[in-house]
DNA sequence: TTTGTAATTGCAACGAGTTGCAATAAATCT
DNA sequence: AGATTTATTGCAACTCGTTGCAATTACAAA
């Protein structure tokens, strides 16, 4: 809850505008154990505060996008999800079969994110990555 | 043209059905020269075939991903792209400023998919791949 | 504290893609 | 060839997400 102030701030430094609203979401955000959907930030809210919509749920998280305080990933489950920055980085590995999940330590991409920048001078954004394939059970 | 009578009878093998509206969306996919959207492939079909349904293109699509027969890039653009496979694998360096995009040789990532067949036992499906972040003039 | 103004919101309409279902038709069998 | 079966199609309604625009409101300046 104070995380989400303090990205509030940082947010208001880069000249962007607090509302209410932004406050709310980035407190869903925070307070969500791990990754979140827009429709649950706005259901979430909207308990409380039936005023919301759901367009400002998918612009304020464009915005965090841009400015790097949350990261998106689309788990191939019909919608895509966000967590904030804070968690440390991590990669999915998704069966496309079935639908399982692994986690994928960030350090597996390092030398990838290497020969992008050497070769190609191409910074990748590899904060969230969902890789899909086959599982060992599915192969 | 002789490529989507190929992939037909592959696809009859398999157990399915081939149809008028198939073999169109098939050569129209062998007719494009490089990526082509969905709603390109209706549009191309469609001025000499208007009974065609959209809702066709996006299941024989489907259908076909799920065959291997093609594969399908995000390239940010806001509609998925489809390109049949007999063209050689490639992937996309896609800057998230500017639109630039830039072709990767698909040995780039032979590492990476070497490490997570060896440690994780996991299948990646790298034919086509679309990774975003900062080209060189962007930074 | 009041005023000015540009960023932000809510709304409604839109775009890409998906889905349930009844009608159609491709492939198989006789 | 005609009947049978079941995959496939077209349709319409739906979901997730985006966008243009008028109304609102956060913030800065007076």
């Amino acid at each position: 809850m104070t995380q989400a102030r303090d990205i509030a701030s940082k947010l208001s430094q880069k000249g962007y505008r607090m509302t209410p609203q932004r406050l709310m979401i980035l407190e869903a955000i925070e307070g969500a154990s791990g990754h979140i959907s827009a429709e649950e930030i706005y259901q979430n809210i909207w308990k409380r505060y039936p005023g919301l919509n759901i367009s400002t749920v998918y612009r304020t998280l464009e915005l965090l996008k841009e400015t790097g305080m949350v990261t998106e990933t689309d788990m191939g489950d019909g919608c895509v999800r966000f967590h904030s920055i804070g968690h440390e980085h991590h990669h999915h590995l998704v069966c496309s079969r079935c639908g399982k999940v692994v986690d994928l330590d960030e350090s597996m991409l390092a030398p990838l994110t290497v020969m992008l920048v050497e070769k190609y001078g191409f910074q990748p954004d590899l904060k969230h990555l969902a890789i899909f394939g086959r599982c060992k059970e599915c192969v």
